[in-house]
DNA sequence: CTTTGTAATTGACTGCCGTCAATTTTTGGC
DNA sequence: GCCAAAAATTGACGGCAGTCAATTACAAAG
């Protein structure tokens, strides 16, 4: 921009900007926001921060896919969240100021754009929208763990991967034919975490899935019928 | 009133004002605060508000017991909370401005305080702390899902119905010799569907537990040793 | 005190999942 | 292309939970 007072937002000319948590923001905030904004680019399987680690401020996921884990104290973890793009992430350990209780680790090539902390905070204080837009995430957050907790109470194991694979596929997928395929960026440990099973179940339930005929799998590529003939879904 | 300008905080005698969500409050919105709040007591089973409710404020848990529920189309339900004082519900639909998701009824007889939506935003909107607090909150919702889901996945039916019962007794238990004593607020469905099992599945988990000598059952009446000598060996 | 409906328990049976163990397949480095 | 390590699959078996059905215990109302 060539008049410095007219500094452009740093998220202007990202896809997810009119939901930012960064807008709108008073015209002054712009240059803080700037100063504290940075891109990162990650590739699979590189993680963003580790459990324990101080706070660096709110990430965005700006591109790929994001696994959010906690390790517990015999070795093994969970799998809590699965971070699309467009979505916020380490914003519980900014609000309270505390260390993250989750390991967030790229599961894709991604790129995750992120606001320094006291910057961070310095637009909060300056722009309480700001802070209504991350309550909003925050219960967003709370309504996905709702929907979690009852799906694992009441949806049997089989079609919760199921719903997990469609996720997937309408984010990563691609078409090709009357198919639609993918590579599983998640390993079956991955998947076993994120349901709560073994991952020797998690291997019967791809058994089962397929003899349902609602998929094919081929150890990592994954292959659904354009049309889904399961479920309700209306079909044109 | 004898001294207008120097009203008393509607929540000043209150046990938990400390942690109050509106204080601090600048001393022009304690009028306002005044105003909107109110206090109700509820008998056991009834309901506080109804799923799809319109929000009539944030509500706090004064004393009792307020059990948080989402009902299904298939007519089952999903206990997702259960509000000890000193909680806060009804936070996401005031906060979101949306119909309640969940239903809100008293499980024991309890109080409940609460202040009346357009007070309530008001007020907020004055105060930013009382934003931040009520998104500490918001977190601390997030942190119990969490640790729900862990548990879900992690820990056995039994074990999660032991720890479910002994927070209970440590809020309403009553100490009898050297045993704690309580009447169960939450029927077996209730408990049912707290863990996301079967009625039946609850009454044979309670007879293992019995049979393990954790604790004694008949009917809603439950007394365990005051020696928390479950877990491990049994004692010698 | 009885009645009547609801809540809770018990039994029988089936099926899914955990566990242990043994392969087989895939992956990453050379 | 080969090798070692990791990931994934398969099999066998036991146990816990779901389901259906029947019975018993409890509680509110007359």
């Amino acid at each position: 921009m060539p008049d410095p007072t007219h500094q452009p937002h740093p998220c202007g000319s990202c896809r997810f900007y009119t939901d930012s948590i960064w807008q709108p923001v008073a015209s002054g905030s712009i240059s803080v926001l700037s100063r504290g904004f940075s891109r990162k680019d990650l590739r699979s399987g590189q993680p963003l921060y580790h459990q324990n680690d101080e706070n660096r401020g709110v990430f965005c996921v700006s591109k790929g896919l994001i696994a959010l884990r906690t390790h517990h104290l015999d070795g093994s973890s969970t799998l809590l969240r699965l971070a699309y793009p467009g979505e916020i992430i380490g914003f519980r350990s900014f609000l309270e100021n505390r260390p993250h209780r989750t390991e967030a680790r790229a599961l894709l090539t991604s790129r995750v754009c992120n606001v320094a902390r006291r910057d961070a905070q310095q637009v909060v204080h300056g722009n309480p929208s700001v802070l209504t837009r991350l309550a909003s995430r925050c219960i967003t957050e709370i309504d996905r763990n709702h929907d979690r907790i009852i799906a694992a109470a009441k949806v049997p194991n089989k079609q919760r991967l199921v719903d997990i694979l469609q996720r997937l596929m309408t984010a990563h997928g691609t078409q090709a034919n009357d198919h639609l395929r993918m590579h599983l960026p998640l390993s079956r440990a991955d998947l076993a975490d994120l349901l709560g099973v073994q991952t020797e179940t998690v291997s019967r339930l791809f058994k089962r899935i397929q003899q349902d005929g609602t998929l094919q799998v081929s150890g990592r590529e994954i292959q659904m019928p354009l049309k889904p003939a399961q479920n309700r879904t209306a079909t044109g």
